[in-house]
DNA sequence: CGGTCGGTTGAAAACAATCAACTTCTGTGG
DNA sequence: CCACAGAAGTTGATTGTTTTCAACCGACCG
């Protein structure tokens, strides 16, 4: 599990980035010909199992990913082994981004994921060249932002019961951006991950997750698969507007 | 306080940037003489009071705009009235990228400030044409990107004390970069500010600042100046090295 | 079949929130 | 210049949500 990161990131690099059905969701896909065909050429890939480090928080950072297929977390470590994730991606998102050349939190898959690889010098020069690439890309990063503020909002101002809610929530809208259904859910990451996600720990998480079965508002067929029954009550709590 | 925060945008507009001293501070600093040029073409300026809103979550997003002197919160509000502030801005930094032509947060002032205003349309289409103006933000907004994943860390993950040590900090840190002391600072945003961005209440800031007084590791000579008595140890706390 | 891991549940403790009173500061008007 | 009113901040007592500590359950695997 703590193999070399780089150690399957060999150059399998395909022939095209057809090879992705991302369509427009990767701010690398969708760009047009000649767009591809750039970035085609300083892309790798790479398949890595479940919980496989990507890259390490203070590792030098060198390259861009995008998620083709699995799922990754980002995560920040204390001293004292206290830990925050920082993001969820899901196919279609990018990470990478480091400040002064060294990566600010580490990268590990939840479960087996195909990644692209691009050399963030390298993509650097091809965003002077491509304008298209370059707004993509500057409009992915601002929806980031974003999520990150919202992100925050919840950690600092909701309840257990809110974050969870908005969790599973988060979980639904992606999945059905992705085409996956939006009513029963894949939930891939493990209780500590979700707790390490939301501010609280894994026993609030699974005391919480109970209270939402006990309710009525969702079934737990396994850990893993959370199937929701009134979308619009959990919305209602993931929003802070109580059901009470 | 609640009125147009527009009304005093009017066209002040100096005669070049030289106005600002901001060096290479401000993405909009220091970018050489004809990139300045072109965004001097497209700036506003504004001097605002204290408490002014300018602009409101939600509000249709059409411009950027940068600290040149003062200090903005933004703040995100839920619908019983619970609040977020998800930065404070200081000469130099810049706000107003929302998502989908909206801005996802409010921005007021805490102090007397001046701003410079940016048509986003605008200045999307200068970043078309100066290379350095593009890279420049780019990489602040990598910058605020990583600064608001160690925000989720902070409220996620630290103890009220923590929280308050880290905060006094960072207002040490970015005083240091402006040219002021880093050991008497100012504070110039209320209790509740400091609160809402913290993730705490009022009274347990109020109450954590005074055991940090009695511990000896600041002073306090008036609620919005602190001295740090003992930068290195305040800075253990910050980092979660906890000082018992 | 025993062991480990991930998850759940229970009881007790703790940290921060809430409710409430009080103090300090500031600005205004007499 | 002083007195007063209101706002901002501090402190105290109590409550409560979440954490911590601990035991237990079930699944998977060797």
């Amino acid at each position: 599990m703590n193999a070399d990161p780089y150690a399957k990131l060999i150059a399998d690099t395909g022939p095209n980035c057809g090879c992705c059905d991302l369509e427009d969701r990767a701010f690398c896909a969708g760009l047009g010909s000649q767009g591809s065909a750039l970035l085609r050429s300083i892309r790798g890939s790479a398949r890595l199992e479940a919980h496989h480090t990507v890259f390490r928080e203070g590792d030098a950072a060198s390259h861009i990913f995008t998620v083709v297929k699995g799922a990754v977390k980002l995560s920040k470590l204390m001293a004292d082994g206290r830990r925050q994730i920082v993001g969820f991606l899901f196919p279609g998102d990018f990470f990478g981004f480091g400040l002064a050349g060294s990566y600010t939190y580490s990268a590990e898959t939840i479960i087996p994921t195909s990644l692209c690889r691009f050399s963030e010098r390298r993509l650097a020069s091809l965003m002077e060249e491509n304008a298209d690439l370059r707004r993509r890309l500057f409009g992915r990063l601002v929806d980031e932002l974003g999520f990150a503020q919202e992100q925050m909002l919840l950690l600092g101002r909701m309840t257990a019961r809110e974050k969870v809610a908005h969790f599973l929530m988060m979980l639904s809208r992606r999945a059905a951006t992705r085409g996956d259904s939006e009513a029963v859910v894949a939930v891939p990451m493990s209780r500590l991950d979700m707790a390490d996600y939301l501010g609280l720990t894994i026993e609030t998480v699974s005391r919480t997750i109970t209270t939402l079965k006990k309710d009525g508002l969702i079934e737990v067929p396994s850990p893993n698969v959370v199937s929701i029954l009134k979308a619009d009550s959990l919305m209602q709590i993931a929003d802070g507007n109580g059901d009470e």
